[in-house]
DNA sequence: TAAAAAATTGATATCGTTGTCAAAGTAAGT
DNA sequence: ACTTACTTTGACAACGATATCAATTTTTTA
């Protein structure tokens, strides 16, 4: 049927350890083996059967993807990242959805490592700021890789964006244009990246010393919804701000519609902007002017990492910071 | 380390092949052999190896899903659905994303099942809609079931929503409003989907006896720019239609939007309605009515019928037609 | 040049299942 | 009671890779 390691062995006319070797990268096989023997595997086009590795060496070749996030476009962009990593090395993803209020994460997560002998997780926010959880992963002795920490003392590695320097730097470009009242929608109270964002703006806002108004400091929890209630808040109090800085894109759409149903221009009399750059911060109008975090390259990262830790192949792969980008779109405008 | 079929045979007192016939669920096994056998299961937490499994019997215990479709929240609800149902029956969900427009992709997906062993297939829109690509599966003898197929003359599985039907209704909807001047954009051409919509459309309009203007029939291709361009040109004929039916809804956010910039009031003086309920119908501003197909539960009997076709343990699933919902928001009113 | 050390290679056991095929047990038919 | 047929069971090979460990070859050292 399909070729085997056998096949191989008698077309190289050496034994299949020799060819196990090679095609595992192993040291002390001379060079002039090694070339015979990947000659015959290019020939005769052999991969090797997956199961039977696994069966023999305990590996799945299966990484997971942890997540518990609304954000289907989020998770879009970091299942391609690990995909594109998983389809060069060989590996496959497998997706587990988590509820990060869930007693039994832990052991219902270690179960399901355990039972289908997954090599390695890749943990995403909320997940990722769970120390409790990531500490009892680390005593079941299981690999993972984090994508955006709380803290960047886990002993695992981890990719992390910028989160505090891109918001601190929005708010900055918020400012530089005139604005000196501007409001904020938190977001998810258990992911790091809110606190992260909403320091970046406090501090760039007490670096202008330009007062804070708690009026228009709101929190919301990442959804539309929240966006919405927050922008309703904020336009009720006696005065309004100059521009809305919201957590993450949807919050942002939320707190537009409520501006736009009550006649507030945009972006003549409001500045709205958001975080994340999702597909929707470019379909209502105006369109939001966001940061962009390289999402899909943070993945890809992080899959390095993972997947680095058991194949000696790639070089050393280390923990890192991705910067973000800000975009500006029509929803950002200098005040007259 | 961990039990073993012989460890359960032990336990049991029978064979490791009676163990092997009852967890496979195999005919010919005596009533209390089986009983006693499942309770030495239950008792050691016997969980049989894949990798073993997979090796001997040549299954992956693995389907594929293939996909060619930007939209990440349709994807993330077919993955949703398939993952459902892989959980239950233990399988594992490989993503493989395609290039419809590649000459070698009936060989390169082959390939890609037999590398991987494969057990099976469910392709999504467009893909399904290349009658030649699914005849080279067959050819390949390769199981797959189909999300949304062009014909429903194939010979394997598949499950289809009422796009035809949902549009016509939608259409007859508008139409009951007091609308008569209705304006359609049309999705990607290589989408059946795009045909079934714009029949829908076309035959509820002949049906009430209104006139098609073709000034505002326009080719789009679901991306939301499209959507914007098919509204430049409808908003600049000579006279404006006083409703606009887009295929999907980042169509309709284009559409809006270029309505929008020509200070036309929604709904008040146009009308729009979308198609798919993403995440950005009920973000934009006025949200907007669509059309809402049942996609992650459509992946799911996709998923089942797949199964099903490899282990014989559910009910014969069949193909099947979902109905689509209509969801109207404040994007579509009455005409005065 | 011989002995020791290091590098290279191979024979064979092994991973944990399922497949083959024959043996044993049971029921049915004469 | 004696075939015949059918149901139930088990011994052992097989799947295709890696692991162990000893054998062989090459290189280095004395």
């Amino acid at each position: 049927m399909s070729v085997t390691i056998k096949d191989v062995s008698n077309h190289a006319g050496v034994s299949i350890k020799t060819v196990s070797r090679v095609i595992n990268n192993e040291e002390n096989v001379a060079e002039a083996t090694k070339t015979k023997v990947l000659a015959s595997v290019e020939k005769l086009g052999f991969k090797p059967n997956k199961s039977a590795q696994s069966l023999r060496s305990k590996r799945s070749y299966m990484i997971a993807l942890l997540y518990d996030n609304p954000n289907k476009s989020y998770l879009a962009d970091i299942q391609n990242g690990i995909l594109q990593i998983c389809k060069k090395s060989g590996y496959n993803l497998v997706l587990q959805e988590c509820d990060y209020q869930d007693k039994n994460l832990s052991s219902s997560i270690i179960n399901f490592v355990e039972d289908f002998k997954i090599d390695g997780l890749i943990v995403t926010p909320p997940l990722s700021d769970m120390d409790n959880f990531l500490n009892n992963l680390e005593l079941a002795n299981i690999q993972y890789s984090i994508i955006a920490p709380s803290t960047k003392k886990v002993s695992s590695p981890y990719v992390s964006s910028n989160d505090y320097d891109a918001s601190y730097e929005m708010t900055e470009k918020i400012i530089s244009l005139g604005h000196k009242k501007i409001g904020f929608v938190k977001g998810h109270e258990m992911h790091s990246a809110s606190s992260l964002r909403f320091n970046g703006f406090i501090n760039a806002m007490d670096e202008h010393s330009l007062e804070r108004n708690f009026d228009w400091i709101i929190q919301g929890d990442f959804s539309f919804e929240s966006g919405f209630q927050a922008g309703e808040k904020i336009f009720s109090s006696a005065e309004h701000p100059t521009a809305v800085f919201a957590s993450n894109d949807s919050m942002a759409a939320g707190v537009m519609k409520s501006a736009q149903m009550k006649k507030i221009l945009i972006p003549d009399q409001l500045s709205i902007v958001g975080f994340d750059d999702s597909p929707t911060a470019e379909q209502v109008w105006p369109s939001l002017s966001t940061v962009k975090q390289p999402v899909k390259e943070m993945a890809l990262h992080a899959a390095k990492l993972l997947i680095g830790e058991f194949d000696g192949l790639t070089e050393k792969t280390v923990s890192k910071e991705f910067k973000s980008e800000i975009i500006i779109r029509e929803s950002l405008r200098k005040l007259n």
